[in-house]
DNA sequence: ACGTCGTTGTACAA
DNA sequence: TTGTACAACGACGT
């Protein structure tokens, strides 16, 4: 540490080599962490190096070095009125947090990923490493070896995949399937993508991007996002189910634009791979299970300290009625100094119905998917495979209740 | 062909 | 706090 520059970093920006795992799995990503995990087996010990004094740049050959681009020339107005995201850039920061993090080993050892509160602002309830990580600030077998030797003082420690070593191992499958998956970042071409028609409608969009949907849970965590650049992973869940399976139905495409702009950890990898997820387009298919906008924050966070923070305009309004201000007697959004329609927006969508229509066009959707592989399984011409374009109203009409019985034994 | 399992659902019961 | 119905998908292993 004396006068020697420690560099962590360079040594590799992932555990393993996503193509060595490809071939080794017969040429196909594998597409379920389980799989994954059986053919990746260890990360390779990390190589820590030491330099003397940073690295000369290389020869930058025909290219012109020029200044660090502005704030405004990177897109963004006038910021000095912005309230500051609480995070700092750099290495030496990643590995004072990565230290401070791994310091509360029973933290460490008892870390599972489901059980996390995404309410929670003040003192988040992970690591907030991702950014260091996407930046390449921390090396992802440094922190994996790190972890390690947490585990190796203790007699139990909790497992991938939802063990801190899990995270770094789902950042590592996220890496493999999108580098051997054409068109991973698209549903159209995308063969491990359910192609799903969703809807097209900018206002209800728009509402979500800018946390204007009505519901508070929903919109102070847009309003995280914005302000901070990052929120809880189970609240970006929640978001983004809304958005897509859950109840606006509108294309995993758009708010993977929008996180992917606004997020200070956004990965190409991962933030695709978490939309194809958590729309049910990849990954996982129980679309039945859809997040409450309502209740599912109201359990890590009764009183609404979350929303409270982050839109402020709802400070006052009572503890019953935080998560569901429209529901408030107009004296009691008067007191709150809070009009339901004025300061504050109503719900764009009623979730009790526009969740049930959603579950009804995913299982429409999936039933058009399952016959779509199984007609071309069987015959791989392009001739048989059922069009899906707008013109085919027989498909998206009357003969949908048929194919929804007939799909399973073709 | 069939059974098991899946990092992160909800509402309600006991 | 833990268990269950709800209604049910598909990757994978046998």
């Amino acid at each position: 540490m004396a006068s020697g520059i420690e560099v962590f970093t360079p040594v590799s920006h992932t555990l393993f080599d996503p193509a060595e795992i490809i071939s080794k799995n017969g040429g196909r990503p594998p597409l379920t962490y389980q799989s994954f995990i059986a053919i990746a087996g260890e990360p390779p010990e990390p190589v820590l190096e030491e330099y003397s004094e940073l690295p000369p740049v290389g020869d930058t050959g025909e290219y012109e070095l020029l200044p660090v681009p502005t704030v405004e020339e990177l897109g963004y107005g006038d910021i000095s009125q912005e309230e500051i995201p609480p995070f700092r850039g750099g290495e030496t920061e990643a590995l004072r947090r990565m230290k401070e993090s791994l310091q509360d080993k029973e933290w460490v050892v008892k870390f599972e990923k489901p059980k996390g509160d995404p309410s929670a602002f003040l003192k988040p309830a992970t690591t907030v490493l991702s950014p260091y990580l996407k930046f390449g600030c921390l090396s992802s077998r440094y922190f994996y070896h790190c972890i390690q030797d947490v585990y190796r003082s203790v007699r139990n420690y909790t497992k991938p995949p939802v063990s801190l070593t899990g995270q770094l191992l789902w950042r590592d499958f996220f890496y493999t399937v999108s580098f051997g998956t054409p068109n991973f970042d698209q549903m159209k071409g995308n063969k491990i993508c359910k192609q799903i028609p969703w809807s097209e409608n900018e206002e209800l969009f728009v509402a979500w991007r800018d946390g204007r949907t009505g519901y508070p849970w929903i919109d102070a965590i847009m309003i995280q996002l914005r302000k901070w650049g990052w929120m809880h992973h189970l609240a970006r869940h929640s978001v983004a189910c809304f958005l897509t399976r859950g109840d606006l139905f509108i294309h995993w495409e758009k708010g993977r634009d929008v996180f992917e702009r606004l997020l200070i950890d956004s990965d190409w990898a991962i933030n695709n791979g978490n939309w194809l997820w958590l729309s049910c387009s990849s990954f996982f298919c129980q679309y039945h299970r859809i997040y409450s906008p309502v209740t599912f924050g109201k359990k890590y966070d009764p009183n609404g300290n979350y929303i409270r923070h982050f839109i402020p305009v709802l400070k006052d309004m009572p503890r019953e009625y935080i998560y569901e201000p429209w529901t408030a007697p107009l004296s009691i959004q008067k007191k709150a100094k809070c009009i339901i329609g004025k300061d504050y927006p109503k719900p764009v969508v009623d979730h009790e119905t526009a969740s049930k229509e959603c579950r009804k066009r995913m299982g429409e959707a999936y039933a058009l998917n399952r016959l779509d592989s199984n007609s071309s399984k069987g015959k791989p011409s392009n001739l048989s495979r059922r069009k899906m374009s707008h013109g085919d109203q027989d498909a998206s009409n009357s003969s949908i209740a048929k194919l929804l019985k007939t799909s399973r034994s073709e």
